[in-house]
DNA sequence: GTAGGGGTTCCAGTTGCTGGAAGCTCCAGG
DNA sequence: CCTGGAGCTTCCAGCAACTGGAACCCCTAC
């Protein structure tokens, strides 16, 4: 199978298979007689593990690290386990972060509501909108 | 005053300064006779507004913009409200997004409490965890 | 024969910095 | 006067994870 088709099949930009070949992330598969890269049902297995991998916030190193072990006939599971624990503390971190960013943000809104030049305030120098956020 | 006060005044990194400086986001200042970089109160004010603006989620290039107008002398308040509300929706997605990421790995942590070999599982290629998340 | 839609390689750019090396400047202590 | 160390300078390179473009090859259909 060509890469276009893997590409298409997978939803990843044919790009990014051939990047992932350069990293060493997945082996250079063998080439047609016109030089075309050649995928098999393997190779797309391991494609869609690479992808579904990203999904889950997993990082390409990361990703590498679990194809090594198995490689080597250790169960990742463990290690994967570790990676997932540290992602939920690290996407639970930066949904709060985001909320207090958004709540921020309204508030900048709710000032843009009034009047801009009200006693005692200072011309803005550039923008009172960023200048009411410091 | 000289780039290494300015940096810990702000807590921005000094090579960050003169990144800023690199892409033009900041003008180059003036100089002390050994060469040293010598900020005076209105730059750091510019620094200061940029720093807001990156903490608001602007981008270094959506900055720059707001500058631009200030420049031209145009108010460039409509321009932020744009950006703002943008950036607005594109956080309420990512929130989004985080919290259902959350949830499937909350999942996969459920099922990695499950007997791996259930009967009619099949075995796994590479690793349970992520090929449950398939 | 030629037009098109694939594929190939390599180089460079993206965003927002950050690290390192090699060398200059300044100031305080001995 | 010398020396050490902190801070400054420049330039180069790299991070993550791709993505775009140029220039060229291959295959099929009309």
């Amino acid at each position: 199978m060509r890469i276009g088709q893997v590409a298409d099949e997978l939803g990843i930009n044919t790009k990014t298979i051939r990047y992932y070949e350069s990293i060493e992330l997945i082996p250079a598969v063998p080439r047609t007689p016109a030089g075309y890269r050649d995928y098999t049902d393997e190779d797309i297995d391991r494609l869609e593990f690479i992808r579904t991998g990203r999904r889950l916030g997993l990082s390409l190193d990361e990703i590498r690290q679990v194809l090594h072990l198995r490689e080597r006939g250790e169960q990742p599971c463990d290690y994967v386990l570790d990676v997932v624990h540290r992602q939920l503390r690290d996407i639970d971190r930066h949904i709060r972060e985001l909320a207090a960013l958004r709540d921020e943000l309204h508030r900048l809104l709710d000032t843009a509501h009034q009047p801009s030049e009200a006693p005692g305030n200072p011309a803005p120098r550039y923008c009172r909108l960023v200048e009411a956020a410091s």
